[in-house]
Formats: C-alpha cells, sequence, structure tokens
RNA sequence: GUGGUUGUAGCUCAGUCGGUUAGAGCGCCAGAUUGUGGAUCUGGAGGUCGCCGGUUCGAACCCGGUCUUCCACCCCA
C-alpha cells in the first residue's frame, strides 16, 4: 500500500532557502505599493464559474481550472440525459466553482459587489496565487504568484505614469535591468486602419506581436495572409525597421493617423505619457514599441510589457488599462489600469543572474551550543534575554557532540555560535564564535547582545 | 489542446551488443579528533533503473501505454 508521493503537473513546492528569497520578492513589491497609496485586498482562491467565464477568450476558458460540487455532484443533472450529454454542457452542471485565473477579474467583481463601500479612485494591490491549466515550461507554471496593482475610477495618465514608476523602482530595489515597453490598443487600431486591416484588428496585432520572434518577413507573410493592402506593406516596414527615438516615431505615426480618429487619441495619449515621464526620468529604460500587443483581451488603452535587459525570459510584468472591465458585472462606465508582476518569473531570472545576497537572508544570527545540565539552564536564560532585546537566535536542543553542533550551525549558516559550559558558567561569560573566520572571545551577556545586534 | 523531448542513489551523471551481484563524483552517517564546522584519510548506509504492461531463457537497455520534465505551436506572469 505504498505509493511514491508527488505534486501536480506544474507546481512546485518551495523550500526554507526558497520561500527566504521569495519573500524578499513579496516584501519589495509590497513596501513600493505602500510607499504608492496602495490598499492590500485579498480574495477567495476560488471564485464562481460564471464569474470567471468569458472573461479570457475561448483560449483562456480551456484553461481554467474547475473544482467538482461537493456531495454527489451529479445531483445537479438529470441522469437520463448522462449517456449523450456534451462535456460543455456537463461542465457546469457539476462544476459551480473554479480556481482564480488571474487577480484583474476578481477584482472587478469585488468593486462592484463593495461599490458602496469604497471610495473612488480606488488603488488597491493584491498579491496572491493563481492557477492555469497551461502546459508548464521554464518560467511557466501552473500555479503561480501575481502581484497587481490598479487603480479604478480615474482615466488621468498620470496612474499610468505611477505605475510605471513603481514598476521602476521595484525592478531598481531587486536589482535587475528591464526594458518598459509601452503601446496603446487605440494605436494598434489606427495602425490596422491605416494598412487596409481593421476589420482584421485580431489577426493583425497578433502577427505584429511576433515580429520579435519569427522575423520581419514572417509577420508580412502573415499580414498578406490576412489581406494587407499591398501599398502599405512598405509603409508599415519602414516603422518596424526604423530603430526611431520616442518622438520621431510619433511624428511619423501622426502623418499615418490623420484618417484614424482612433489612431489619433492613442497617439495623444501615448505622447502625453512620455511627456509625463521626462520629468521623473525613470532609471530603467522606458520605449515605445507598436508591436506590443499582449493581454489584448480587455485593454482599451496603455499596454504595458516589462523584460529582462541580461536575459531572454518572457515578460516579468505587464498591464495596461481597461475602460469597462466592471461593465460585464453591471457597472458600465468605469475605467481602470493595472500592472501584474509575475513573482515566480522574477525568481527565476533572480536565480539565473546570481542576485540573491550569499549566505542566510533569515534565520537565527546565533546558535548558543548545548552541553546539558546546569549548563543548559544557564544558555536558556542568555537565550530568553536575546530574543527580548528581537535577536533571532536558538539552541541545539540537545547535549550532542560539540563537532556535530557546530556543523549544524554551519549547514544553517548561521554566523555565530556561543559556546558557555563549565567555565564560562563558573566565570558568568559567554564564548562567541564567528562561524565565518572562527575568531573566538568572551564577553559578558550584555556584550553579546551588542555584538549580535549589529 | 497538437507535435516532440526527458526520467538510473538526496544531487549531477556513467552504464558497451539485451547477459551473472547496476557504478562514479558530490552530499549524508560514523570514526581518526571526549570543547570546535569547512581540509584530509578510513569505513558505512542509501536503488521498485518514474510507473504499468508486453516481447524474450534473460530487460536499466527493445515495444506499447501512462505520469513527469523540458521544447515548439497556441496563449501568457
Amino acid at each position: 500500500m505504498s505509493y511514491k508521493p508527488s505534486i501536480p503537473k506544474g507546481t512546485r513546492d518551495f523550500s526554507p532557502d526558497v520561500v527566504n528569497k521569495r519573500s524578499m520578492i513579496f516584501n519589495t513589491i509590497r513596501s513600493v505599493y505602500d510607499l504608492y497609496g496602495y490598499q492590500p485586498l485579498e480574495t477567495p482562491a476560488m471564485e464562481l464559474m460564471e464569474t470567471l467565464t468569458g472573461k479570457y477568450g475561448a483560449e483562456g476558458d480551456k484553461l481554467l481550472f474547475k473544482i467538482l460540487n461537493s456531495g454527489d455532484f451529479l445531483d445537479g443533472t438529470n441522469r437520463d440525459d448522462l449517456p449523450d450529454i456534451t462535456s460543455q454542457k456537463l461542465s457546469p452542471l457539476i462544476a459551480e466553482k473554479g480556481l482564480r485565473y488571474d487577480l484583474t477579474v476578481p477584482f472587478a467583481r469585488y468593486v462592484v459587489q463593495h461599490r458602496n463601500e469604497i471610495t473612488l479612485p480606488f488603488k488597491r494591490y493584491q498579491i496572491q496565487p493563481v492557477w492555469r491549466a497551461d502546459r508548464p515550461q521554464k518560467g511557466r507554471y501552473r500555479e503561480f504568484y501575481q502581484c497587481d496593482a490598479d487603480v479604478i475610477g480615474s482615466t488621468s495618465l498620470t496612474n499610468e505614469l505611477e505605475l510605471i514608476q513603481i514598476i521602476d523602482a521595484v525592478f531598481s530595489r531587486l536589482g535587475i535591468k528591464v526594458t518598459i515597453r509601452l503601446n496603446n490598443r487605440k494605436v494598434l487600431m489606427g495602425l490596422a486602419e491605416a494598412v487596409g486591416l481593421g476589420d482584421r484588428f485580431t489577426g493583425f496585432t497578433i502577427a505584429l506581436d511576433k515580429l520579435d520572434k519569427v522575423g520581419l518577413e514572417a509577420v508580412i507573410n502573415e499580414l498578406r495572409a490576412l489581406g494587407i493592402h499591398p501599398d502599405k506593406e512598405v509603409l508599415l516596414i519602414s516603422l518596424l525597421q526604423s530603430g526611431d527615438k520616442p518622438d520621431q516615431l510619433i511624428s511619423k505615426l501622426r502623418e499615418l493617423f490623420h484618417g484614424s480618429e482612433s489612431g489619433r487619441l492613442g497617439l495623444e495619449e501615448m505622447e502625453k505619457l512620455f511627456s509625463l515621464l521626462d520629468t521623473v526620468t525613470p532609471g530603467n529604460a522606458v520605449e515605445p514599441d507598436i508591436t506590443l500587443a499582449r493581454g489584448l483581451n480587455y485593454y482599451t488603452g496603455t499596454i504595458i510589457e516589462v523584460v529582462a535587459r541580461d536575459l531572454q525570459f518572457g515578460s516579468l510584468c505587464g498591464g495596461g488599462r481597461y475602460d469597462d472591465l466592471t461593465g460585464i458585472f453591471g457597472m458600465p462606465g468605469l475605467s481602470g489600469v493595472g500592472i501584474s508582476f509575475g513573482a515566480d518569473r522574477i525568481f527565476d531570472v533572480m536565480q539565473e543572474l546570481h542576485l540573491f545576497p550569499e549566505g542566510q537572508i533569515d534565520g537565527p544570527k546565533v546558535l548558543f551550543v548545548n552541553f546539558g545540565g546546569a549548563d543548559e539552564l544557564y544558555s536558556l536564560k542568555a537565550l530568553e534575554y536575546l530574543r527580548s532585546h528581537g535577536i533571532p537566535s536558538e539552541m541545539y536542543p540537545e547535549a550532542a557532540k560539540l563537532k556535530k553542533q557546530i556543523a549544524y550551525a554551519d549547514a544553517r549558516k548561521i554566523p555565530y555560535a556561543v559556546l558557555a559550559g563549565e567555565t564560562e558558567r563558573e566565570m558568568g561569560t559567554y564564548t562567541i564564535k564567528n562561524m565565518h573566520n572562527s575568531t573566538q572571545q568572551s564577553v559578558t551577556l550584555d556584550q553579546l547582545a551588542e555584538l549580535l545586534r549589529k
């Protein structure tokens, strides 16, 4: 009756060392969110299926984890129909709940449900796991953490600015050099119209988005298949190839968009945002990228994506503006803009670039060696004193061989060991050993606390 | 979801043509050293060869299925 223990595909255990490193990332993001005045929110891991379905497109619906109803899950079905029922029809009858797919939709649900309690504009952050039944790959998991911040109830572009400042601050603090790419869905619409693909918008953006992956030729081929106007190909190519500065690109686009209302609006927004950015001068590069089109399902204005400069990896953070997310829950006309950090990918990148500090991140500063008997009591008193002064410390739980206890401190990367045996006890002192350089000195309890406080 | 890939000790990996008792390095445990970790030496423990089935006198090795890993597509943090 023994089986080999394992965990579901795409999920992971986090060992102590990893939890400490991950906490560092979460704490960094949380403290920046706090600094900018965002308020914390948590929502349930599971939502009603009706909340989740239809929000992420047909592909997204397939990636939802559904939860089988409790009790007899066939209760809600007519058993006579079961032999020829389709899975699409059966699914809602036996699974009313599902695991959340992102944090934005639960947030929209929350805003509508609590509309009378919240003051607009409402700035919230949320750091919780989400689940997607995707095929796992590197940097791609079925359970992963998102760290969202959204502002809802304000159309001002200073919100976009603030979110970009947050992104800049978080990655600077973590030591990751990034490029922040900006686009605007209205600009994309203007482009599509300008090349005669206004009615093939989705196909147009999907093709465009692949540029950095498959190259210019493949993109053009795909656009030809969509029926791009041949005269416009050259125009588009010149836009895609040039390494224009933001203002050069914008003036090119302005010419292109004189016939497109949408394009003009989008361009105005982009210009305004870049001029706002000029006043704050972020440390990381912020670039316009007219090929950026991801996460398009509900974005209507600004689109944001962040990638690491020193490493080819998926995006570390994404976001954008959505004009009417709460409309589907019965509260129209509320505009929001938000971002989401992918903590798991940030972890992977930091690991690969060796950006985590060496040695212990968190944990005890000192290990008391246990000599048993009266010596043990002598150490216990000192332990209590150190802890009451906020110094994380522990004692080896049994009077094992000294070699073993010192090796334990070494394995745990505890920087100091205290030896307090008969000699020390009689003199009222403590021998503290620096594990790094093996030096030892004899000190009083107060001196010990003073030394460890550093 | 489609196509491919991977799996042998805690970790990284050998393992010949299908042939007797499946190996190495690192790590772990014990000792050399009864108040001192990392270095060295000696000894030791540790395996359902991912799992299930098939072919064969005989399978870590061949075949089928399945799970897992990673990759491409799709999509995305």
